[in-house]
DNA sequence: TTTGTACATGTACTTTTGTACATCATGACA
DNA sequence: TGTCATGATGTACAAAAGTACATGTACAAA
């Protein structure tokens, strides 16, 4: 019978909308897509239970602004990458993507927008943008067949760094990268149209 | 009040049992992980609810069962691939490897088996048996490290192939695979310790 | 200070899902 | 052919999650 007594905070739409998204993320990349559910948001972020449901309407939405976020987030992270001249000293562009790969959350959060893109249609775009972000960036520098190549591999070691404790060693990724920046194009560099 | 009355099949636990998994493989590599549920499963093996509670002590043990079936399915069509001759002749292992991207179950499937092991702690070691055997097999051509490369890189290619319509294509595999097999071991091919 | 609106809260209801179990058929064996 | 243990079935109950909503508070404007 008794409702709301407890006494509301403060009103602010946009902070309570991004705290719900930002403990959405958390549970996303710690837990899985599985466990996001209403109330795990609410009592992660601290809000009630009725906000995730108005500021949401209904649990996919939700599901898709949080992956939504984390997208942006590693996308973010992913600026502060430089590739710059990954041509002729592919130790400091590994070094950088090494980076990237011990930090839990980028990599978990990479892991479950691109497995929430391969099950779920919807998703499926936001997921293939990531890509296409990686080979915007690299594309330049050392060609679009190469920056392909890369970008298919750093997934691959994206998901080995989310299943092992330890990322691939800066080494590796060294070698790899050196040899795939000297990589020939698939037949020729330059896409031709023929009749 | 009345149960049980409209017939039960022919009794057959093994064949049952396994029906239930392949409808939950189904299940899984169709419609994600989280699709999984005892009423699911049931209807599409065309079997009791109660069997689907019976054969599999919880919901976790049958995701679990679930997916160690689908690891051993595409560890069978692993199996399938011709390594041979892959380091002079990168066009057929390519093909091979294309060859088991434009299968659609096997992809989801190894989508749905790395993702839910990075999400899992349990289901870990099932996942990274995946990759271990993929190097495994494909060493003793090229060396362990030209080997985890491409094994890392090939994840990347399945994870690529989950989210577009067409998996990359053969000359791309080709490309990469001659680029990383003829790529120089991390600091030297052979380990070596030091005191 | 008063007042009204937008916002926050907690509860209640519904749906979905997991799980236990009483009942009955099946097929092998005596 | 009769009997019995195994297995298959459907229902019922419990737990969890999604969603709707009535209530009450905070803040700004009058």
């Amino acid at each position: 019978m008794s409702t709301a007594n407890p006494a509301p905070r403060r009103r602010d739409p946009e902070g309570r909308r991004r705290a719900m998204l930002i403990a959405a993320g958390e549970i996303i990349t710690e837990a899985g897509t599985a466990a996001l559910t209403h109330r795990a948001v609410a009592a992660r972020a601290e809000v009630s239970l009725g906000s995730t449901t108005k500021y949401f309407s209904s649990i996919d939405d939700l599901r898709e602004a949080a992956l939504q976020y984390l997208a942006q987030e590693i996308d973010q992270e992913l600026a502060t990458i430089d590739f710059a001249g990954i041509a002729t000293n592919p130790e400091h562009a590994a070094a950088e993507l090494h980076r990237f790969l011990c930090d839990r959350h980028a990599v978990h959060a990479t892991i479950a927008l691109l497995a929430s893109g391969a099950t779920d249609p919807q998703l499926r775009s936001l997921a293939r943008r990531w890509d296409d972000r990686f080979i915007e960036l690299l594309t330049p520098h050392i060609g679009h067949a190469q920056a392909t190549a890369i970008a298919v591999y750093f997934n691959g070691a994206t998901l080995h760094a989310g299943l092992d404790e330890e990322p691939l060693s800066r080494d590796a990724l060294t070698a790899v990268i050196r040899a795939l920046v000297a990589m020939p194009g698939p037949v020729t560099t330059t896409q031709e149209t023929n009749p």
